[in-house]
RNA sequence: GGGGGGUUUCCCGAGCGGUCAAAGGGGUCAGACUGUAAAUCUGAUGGCAAUGCCUUCGCAGGUUCGAAUCCUGCACCCCCCA
């Protein structure tokens, strides 16, 4: 069997294990059920789920079988572990409709299908939404002991903050996950759980339980929590979170998010995100430091993920967007391309009558296009001279979009800054 | 229970009767330089039918020609003494 651990250590995702020693062996001498948890806090996967799904996803290519739990039951309680405050409960219509989300996203990443390493997906509902709470305290809570759970950091952190409490809830959480670890091992003989690093805790939790009540030696591993040079969140866009639901963030703004990556990020993600090898990276990382402006890391790395996160047709449209944005002059393009980037770069609808007559005043088209907030905004983009039509710079704030501006049938590209496109058409 | 301090625009934080849409910083946006990078520099940064009008300084009232600034009450937070 492939060194799942060897290859998750060269690509850096390894951050503490339960057993350093011992776990690479034990994991090629046969293959194991390892298991992660995603709480299903919206309907849509997004970037930050990234690191434990690839995690499991190389598991499973070294042999292994990946079981993908999402968190029916857990999410209606909320993990505390990192997060500075109580959140708010989701309702049950809520949380199915997120489980129902993410599930065929999780498809993606794992084969379902093959023979015994098929991946396995679960949700914790289906055991802990039947669990009497007499029971579940007998069973499973006489087996806590609360100076332990005290002493974790997602707890302790919460207790120092006089600003934020944490309620009985959020505090029994690490009890089911634990549960459900003991749970997955009864039904799966699943003997290891990965998750990021604030992970750590709920792990280690179930581990302690499956030895109370079982007997048996289960295993932890975490990742380390990805976090962009300059400190942000990876996978945050001004916008919001990366979205893996084309309907969120379409591909070519999820390739755009991947090719204006830091330099200084670009090589860890690489590594992280794509299932290329030590030998194909280093060519790309060489091939990118002796000309950085190619961006070729960059472009490696955003047409990799993209076509893992949306298939080959995703990627393409999303590269042919890129294309015709970043290189050639917009005023020729056929109506027939302008159609298949439609569906990607953002775009509203405006009724034609609005280009008759004196035409649609600029300012009033950036807002309309969500390029700018207010009218004032928008204004001051165009003082600045960074707003354009069709990829030609408009800089008078008395311009008007009229008949003439349309490319094709019915469209008008608009761009505010370097990089920020919106499409406008008049129907 | 007693005493003191606080709540300001996206965030931090000045302002303490008019010249306050409110200093400064951060963030954000745009420009220049570049490589759709980073760093740096420049400008902008409540809204709008815009030489004006409207909304904003915890909430509700009041004083005043005029209040973020003064008074009263309320809410929340912090600190000190019991």
């Amino acid at each position: 069997m492939h060194d799942v651990i060897a290859e998750l250590r060269w690509r850096g995702l390894i951050h503490q294990s339960t057993d350093d020693a011992g776990l690479p062996a034990w994991l090629v001498e046969k293959p194991r059920s390892v298991y992660a948890g995603f709480d299903p806090t919206a309907d849509s996967l997004h970037v930050g789920h990234l690191m434990a799904l690839m995690i499991l996803r190389r598991f499973q290519q070294a042999g292994h079988r990946p079981i993908a739990l999402v968190g029916g039951a857990t999410g209606m309680i909320g993990d505390p572990s990192g997060k500075s405050e109580e959140r708010n409960l989701l309702s049950v219509d809520q949380l199915r409709a997120n489980v129902a989300g993410m599930e065929p996203q999780l498809r993606r990443f794992l084969n379902f299908d093959a023979g015994p390493g098929a991946a396995v997906l679960v949700n914790n509902f289906d055991w802990m939404g039947r669990f009497g709470y007499l029971e579940f305290l007998r069973d499973v809570g006489k087996h806590f002991p609360v100076n332990v759970m005290l002493a974790k950091d997602s707890v302790r952190s919460r207790l120092e903050r006089t600003d934020a409490g944490l309620s009985y809830t959020e505090f029994s959480y690490m009890l089911l996950q634990a549960y459900d670890f003991v749970h997955l091992f009864n039904e799966y003989a699943c003997e290891v759980q990965v998750g990021g690093s604030d992970q750590w805790g709920n792990i280690t939790a179930g581990i302690d339980l499956a030895r109370r009540l079982r007997g048996v030696q289960l295993y932890g591993m975490t990742c380390p929590l990805l976090t962009r040079s300059d400190g942000q969140k990876m996978g945050k866009s001004e916008s919001g979170a990366l979205w893996l639901d084309p309907e969120k963030t379409s591909p070519y703004q999820f390739y755009q998010y991947w090719i204006n990556l830091d330099d200084a990020d670009v090589a860890t993600c690489l590594r992280f995100f794509t299932d290329l090898g030590q030998d194909t990276i280093d060519r790309v990382l060489a091939e990118h430091e002796a000309d950085r402006g190619r961006r070729t890391a960059q472009r490696c790395l955003a047409a990799e993920l993209t076509r893992l996160v949306h298939g080959p047709d995703g990627l393409t449209i999303a590269e042919r967007a890129t294309q015709i944005f970043f290189g050639a002059e917009i005023g020729e393009l056929p109506e027939a391309q302008l159609q298949g980037i439609f569906a990607d770069v953002p775009s509203r609808e405006l009724p034609r009558e609005k280009l008759q007559g004196n035409g649609l005043p600029m300012a009033d088209a950036l807002v309309a296009a969500g390029l700018a907030k207010s009218k004032g905004e928008a204004r001051r983009t165009i003082t600045h001279g960074g707003a354009y039509v069709n990829n030609r710079r408009a800089g008078e704030l008395d311009r008007c979009l009229t008949l003439d501006d349309l490319v094709g049938e019915s469209t008008i590209v608009l761009r505010s800054g370097k990089k920020k496109y919106g499409l406008l058409r008049f129907v």
